[in-house]
DNA sequence: GACTTTGTTTGACACTTGTCAAGAAATCTC
DNA sequence: GAGATTTCTTGACAAGTGTCAAACAAAGTC
């Protein structure tokens, strides 16, 4: 029971603060070890103990620090969230022309869908899978609201920098570039070779429609 | 050894044709309570033993007509695939004028996403799957071929009624009208609440912008 | 009607899964 | 350093999995 109360929100009276620090590390250990292992097999191959196997952890590890199958990958998913979100802000408050934002965007895109391949099919992964898993949705709905805001961010400075107005609205320009992005990370999936350089067209393609100037 | 001869591509000279026939429709029967549960549960989640008891026949019989559980599912998959890509050519052959094709093409489009969502759940829970699961490529592959010269065939049609052409090639096309309609479908799972009105809107503001007249 | 082929049931197998608990080890507290 | 607390290991459990094979039933063949 004392497992159980430590595993959900921290909702405990922890004895002493450097003890929550260490629980909070062991558990951001683990979420990454796991989401190594998630990457690599996805969500519907991936036990508890194959999770523990890649890790320096052993099994009862596992179940001391989170509560169940679910809560693990819950916290996974929103550890993972806090990193993929940011990766186009700098682009975006550097950039001062509209087409070195384009370009410093595809150059990240592509950066991250070859270096952070795993990461993405185990995003699908998770979203598919979130039409089944009713515990999912809620952090799988919170991650599309941030990668939205992410594009959103991405279409405004553009339009700004090129002097026009945005043509569609967010949930719409979020819903164009993921899906060009989900094909490019299936087609990578199946044979990488070329994959970058057809987003990229795409892309480039596809942006300068979406603003009216 | 006679279920593994008969379960592949047919390779076998047969003793009479009535019997393949049979065989044939057995699978067919197989496959399509197969195909219930899966969009009801989720390719991960289905067990063949959940697929016989969902339907007429025992767990025994699964395997008398599919090697394994890949040889089933793919062929789900597979005779899924000629259902859904005809779906559009109705309207795209009858349509006098762009607007009737385009409103035939939301309608048609609303239409599926409501009748037939365990579907569509489980088309893009499998897509998902085939990024880990080798076996799964080469069907999926095939699925995305018939959606892209679908999506295609409506596209340079409502380019050709309107007096234009399609502004951006096939594959751009589908990932674009594919991120809108899996938007939808994950959306759908989530809160069918007014996800019909809004896919309809964001394609129809989507559409023009791919053609150049 | 006996015999062969085809189809089906049933029960078993080896294995993996999530979960848990009892106890060992490490760490902390005084 | 003794005692209490936290952390970890190990082994076990019940349930579920894909797979298979032997017994049984049905249908077809001569």
């Amino acid at each position: 029971m004392s497992s159980n109360a430590l595993s959900g929100e921290i909702a405990d009276r922890p004895a002493r603060v450097s003890g929550i620090d260490k629980i909070e590390r062991r558990r951001i250990a683990l979420a990454e070890s796991a989401l190594k292992t998630l990457g690599e097999l996805g969500y519907a191959r991936t036990s508890l103990r194959e999770i523990a196997n890649n890790s320096e952890f052993t099994h009862g590890v596992v179940h001391y620090y989170f509560r169940d199958k679910i809560d693990l990958i819950s916290y996974c998913v929103r550890y993972y969230k806090t990193k993929c979100a940011k990766r186009y802000d700098e682009v975006v408050e550097t950039a001062a022309t509209a087409d070195e934002l384009g370009a410093g965007f595809l150059a990240k895109m592509t950066q991250t869908l070859v270096e952070e391949t795993p990461m993405h099919r185990l995003w699908y992964d998770l979203r598919a899978q979130s039409m089944f898993e009713e515990q999912l949705r809620p952090d799988v709905v919170a991650i599309d609201q941030l990668l939205e805001a992410m594009i959103w961010r991405i279409l405004s400075r553009y339009a700004e920098l090129v002097g026009g107005e945005p043509a569609v609205d967010a949930p719409t320009a979020y819903a164009l570039v993921d899906g060009l992005f989900e094909q490019a990370v299936v087609g990578y999936a199946a044979d990488p070779e070329g994959v970058t350089d057809r987003l990229v067209a795409r892309v480039s393609q596809v942006l300068p429609k979406l603003i009216t100037t």
